[in-house]
DNA sequence: GCATTTAATAACTATCCAGTTACTTACTTG
DNA sequence: CAAGTAAGTAACTGGATAGTTATTAAATGC
């Protein structure tokens, strides 16, 4: 027999406001990341983050908004990432594959990107263009891509003419579909593709064939 | 007042068993393609296929087989097509190139497999993995960019030691993340991607950095 | 130290949705 | 042509799910 205990009668409230707000995102962004915007449900999100479901709707309004608080911090982590990247600004080809490397470590370390764009883009990005926040963090990469072209092509070592965006979309997809197929890509190469070994693999192929496609 | 008409009274019947499965394998590929597994309701798809809710179960059993049969035709119709392609058996840099364009122009028709493709690996490709049908259409694809490659580095076009998975993957990455993200990106680009000049420039990039990416 | 605001809870509602039951009507075949 | 089977319908069920109502309790501020 418990003694009464007046503590688990009314159970603990903890009162903090930006540590439960804190939770139920982190919560959210990998239940979006896993299961997308449909897949996901808020009383999920909530028993998971140990909070009232109510409290979803106090910090975030509704589902749709808290999936766009969600996307918007991706970005907000994904550009900082980026700026803290230091380019060599003297060697084209060294500045061009550390940035392939870096691509490609980022989405090897964490898919949740990856999967809550293809989320955004199977819903046409509806959310992601009402966000004043996201049009407002407006990528320093690609100025950069274009900067370390100019220089190579002016040093002799790149090809002429290449399109800055062009490059950076290429340089991204060669990375981001390995890790965004990962599953159905692995049925048809036969073999884990997430095992160290075919990783390394991929992650050679990809820098070598970047510095390939735009040597002169 | 409307006369009495016996064929509203029990409406009709059309009893044609091909034609009611196809229409609904046909408006649960566009869904499931739309919305995703989740997203997509049986409701809906039988409304859309003007047919009992009922019929689904009667000819597919559930929402998860009418999902996999989805994918298994969308899988045939993608490997039928690869297969009427005739590629330059004489002139490799050709023969790639026209792979190149041929994956370019399969994504720029028709979204469909990509969004499926993109559907099944957020699932881990749990319901693919399981279909015996398409473990069993294995892909002549990768046996032709290995014929092509070796062919190059033969002739001295092609640099050595290339691999054909490695290749073929970045080669259908280049055009399938352009497509798979064209809402998001045109974001970051500031313009429309779908737009016929951006897909001519973006087609040119794509066969040009191909060819660059495996030249000797 | 009292009034207001903010954080938190429990229980509820209306709607949706996958799958089912019970039935009817047309086609096929012995 | 009668019996069985295949194709079709309407109405229902149980469980989930986004969002709400009503209430309580801790912090803040005057």
């Amino acid at each position: 027999m418990n003694a009464v205990n007046p503590e688990t009668k009314k159970p603990r409230m903890e009162r903090d406001a930006v540590a439960t707000r804190a939770r139920i995102l982190n919560v959210a962004t990998r239940e979006f990341a896993r299961r997308g915007f449909e897949g996901a449900t808020t009383d999920d999100i909530a028993d998971k983050a140990h909070v009232n479901k109510r409290m979803i709707y106090h910090y975030f309004g509704s589902k749709e908004r808290l999936y766009l608080a969600v996307l918007e911090e991706a970005y907000a982590t994904a550009r900082h990432a980026e700026e803290k990247l230091k380019l060599d600004a003297d060697d084209p080809v060294s500045a061009l594959s550390r940035l392939a490397e870096f691509t490609f470590d980022s989405f090897a370390r964490d898919r949740t990107f990856i999967s809550l764009l293809n989320t955004e883009n199977r819903n046409e990005a509806k959310v992601l263009r009402k966000s004043e926040k996201i049009r407002a963090m407006n990528s320093t990469v690609l100025k950069a891509v274009d900067t370390i072209l100019r220089q190579g092509e002016a040093r002799g070592v790149f090809r002429s003419g290449l399109d800055a965006f062009q490059v950076w979309v290429s340089m991204v997809s060669l990375s981001y579909f390995y890790f965004s197929n990962i599953h159905t890509l692995s049925i048809v190469g036969g073999s884990r593709l997430s095992e160290a070994e075919a990783l390394a693999a991929r992650r050679r192929h990809v820098v070598d064939f970047v510095l390939a496609g735009v040597r002169a």
